[in-house]
DNA sequence: TTTTGAGTTGTTCGA
DNA sequence: GTCGAACAACTCAAA
């Protein structure tokens, strides 16, 4: 090679590509690329490579969003956002063509979809010679990195992180770029072509009045959540009533902060708050959170389709009930369960729903339902604004029993206790089930077991202005035993 | 190899 | 009202 070429190539662009790491600050393959020469910045919306799951409505708004948020902080640094539509094993080889680029640059994912599509488009890219660079930006640990001592997957989670922090502390989270030259000029599809938010009606005012998708948006929620709800997170977290939880969720989840930036601001959080101290104990919970997080994808990794397949292979047999008209009214909150109705209206209407109450409207799903997990996972799926590959099945699975290490069988929420337990006061039922507003604290929770007078006085006809419930629990209880333990394996 | 202790998030029942 | 045991037995991880 002469030095004249050797120095084309030196200028030559680099494509850096943007998936699940929608920001300029702690993005490894940008760091990297900004800091060469020249790059073009792209994010492909991929809805034909085969067996990659299309994104969930509430996904796809938060994704319009964030893309246009990552758009203007670009602009920040005089470029833009390249956007562009296809399978992306065709796609990115194409347009590292026209440029001429001399590298492609991108963090890794670990879904096999995913992890498919990269290597196809890594194996296009060989042949025209041109470089890829993949780097780890989106997990702490990467699948496969953490071994019991014999050497196998982990599949118990307390385990998995104590091995976790063995390994030693995170790295450091790194900033954004100094600066970053863009190659002028590329062209890109317009967002709004996309068609990634609701046209019809608009369901996504819900969405747009609790959200802010972008970089900036995270860190504001980050910042919030150091100062007013880290300290007192390990137990606070629990409650729906409160604002406790840290709800970076779907931040994390489209990459716009990095777990290596959360995990250091906790810490650096606790070290120096003025007001009310952070303990450890709520910094290792928090960091509990995400080794959840990463505890998913360690699944995911040894199991890929853990969003169709049981876990345990024993729970193919187990007899879930059909019952669309059950599905529905859990679907739309009309349980007749004020704390499952709650969780699930907040859902339809903020694209999230707090922890505990997930775990509650899950197990009355999987439990008092009797309706396979896999058809609230869908539904979580679509609706969700953190709606994730790993996450959102693997915890499916935990509540149903069919998981890695998963929740016992005889571990069935009774969401009446939930609710008195973690919503005292009711107002949070109050806030997502406005037709039980003037319940009394004593009935807010079990509507049905209030007097005639309470109900008339609280101006609530059940049945009417509030579902009666839908089954009910002690009942429903028994059941879910029942056909647990028809899962024993018959003695040897 | 065998053994041992442990395993996110709960509820109910009876003393 | 409080408290401890029962709810199955199993699988996993490490010693």
């Amino acid at each position: 090679m002469t030095d004249v070429a050797a120095t084309d190539r030196a200028r030559a662009a680099r494509i850096v590509w943007f998936r699940d790491d929608l920001r300029l600050a702690d993005h490894p393959a940008l760091l990297e690329a900004a800091s060469a020469g020249p790059v073009v910045c792209v994010y492909v919306l991929d809805e034909e490579s085969e067996r990659l799951r299309p994104l969930g409505a509430a996904s796809r708004w938060w994704l319009a969003g964030s893309l246009r948020a990552l758009d203007r902080s670009l602009m920040e640094f005089g470029g833009r956002l390249t956007l562009l539509r296809g399978a992306a094993a065709s796609v990115i080889p194409r347009l590292a063509r026209q440029l001429r680029a001399s590298e492609v640059s991108w963090n890794r994912r670990y879904d096999r979809a995913g992890r498919r599509v990269d290597d196809a488009v890594e194996q296009r890219l060989a042949a025209d010679a041109v470089i890829a660079r993949t780097f780890q930006g989106s997990l702490l640990y990467e699948p496969a990195t953490i071994r019991s001592g014999a050497g196998s997957s982990i599949k118990v989670f307390t385990p998995f992180w104590r091995k976790a922090k063995t390994l030693g502390e995170p790295r450091a989270a790194r900033g954004k770029p100094a600066w970053i030259a863009f190659l002028p000029d590329v062209p890109s599809d317009r967002l709004d072509d996309w068609r990634l938010e609701p046209s019809g009606p608009d369901w996504a005012s819900g969405l747009r009045a609790h959200w802010v998708p972008g970089e900036s948006g995270a860190h504001e929620r980050l910042a919030t959540f150091l100062e007013t709800g880290l300290a007192g997170y390990a137990t606070l977290r629990d409650r729906p009533d409160r604002l406790h939880t840290s709800r970076l969720s779907p931040h994390l989840h489209f990459g716009e902060v990095s777990p290596f930036q959360l995990w250091h601001a906790a810490r650096m959080a606790a070290e120096t708050s003025g007001g009310k101290a952070a303990s450890s104990a709520d910094v290792e919970k928090f960091s509990a959170e995400l080794g959840w997080r990463e505890f998913s994808y360690h699944l995911l990794h040894d199991v890929p389709d853990l969003a169709q397949r049981n876990f345990q292979p024993r729970f193919d047999n187990f007899p879930w009930r059909s019952d669309q008209a059950a599905a529905m009214a859990w679907r739309k909150g009309l349980t007749g369960y004020p704390l499952v109705d709650a969780g699930m209206r907040e859902l339809w209407a903020t694209g999230w729903m707090h922890n505990r109450v997930r775990m509650v409207a899950a197990s009355f799903l999987v439990k008092h339902l009797l309706l396979d997990w896999r058809e609230g996972e869908v539904w979580f799926w679509d609706t969700l604004v953190d709606a994730d590959p790993a996450n959102n099945p693997a915890s499916w699975q935990w509540i149903a029993g069919s998981g890695a290490d998963a929740a016992p069988y005889f571990r069935i929420f009774n969401p009446v206790l939930q609710g008195e337990r973690f919503d005292p006061a009711g107002d949070y039922v109050r806030r997502w089930v406005p037709e039980l507003a003037r319940l009394p604290n004593d009935h807010i929770h079990c509507p049905w077991s209030a007097s005639p007078q309470v109900l008339a006085q609280a101006g609530i006809t059940l049945g009417r202005d509030y579902p009666t419930p839908l089954v009910d629990h002690g009942v429903a209880r028994q059941r879910a035993l029942a056909a647990f333990a028809s899962l024993k394996l018959p003695p040897a």
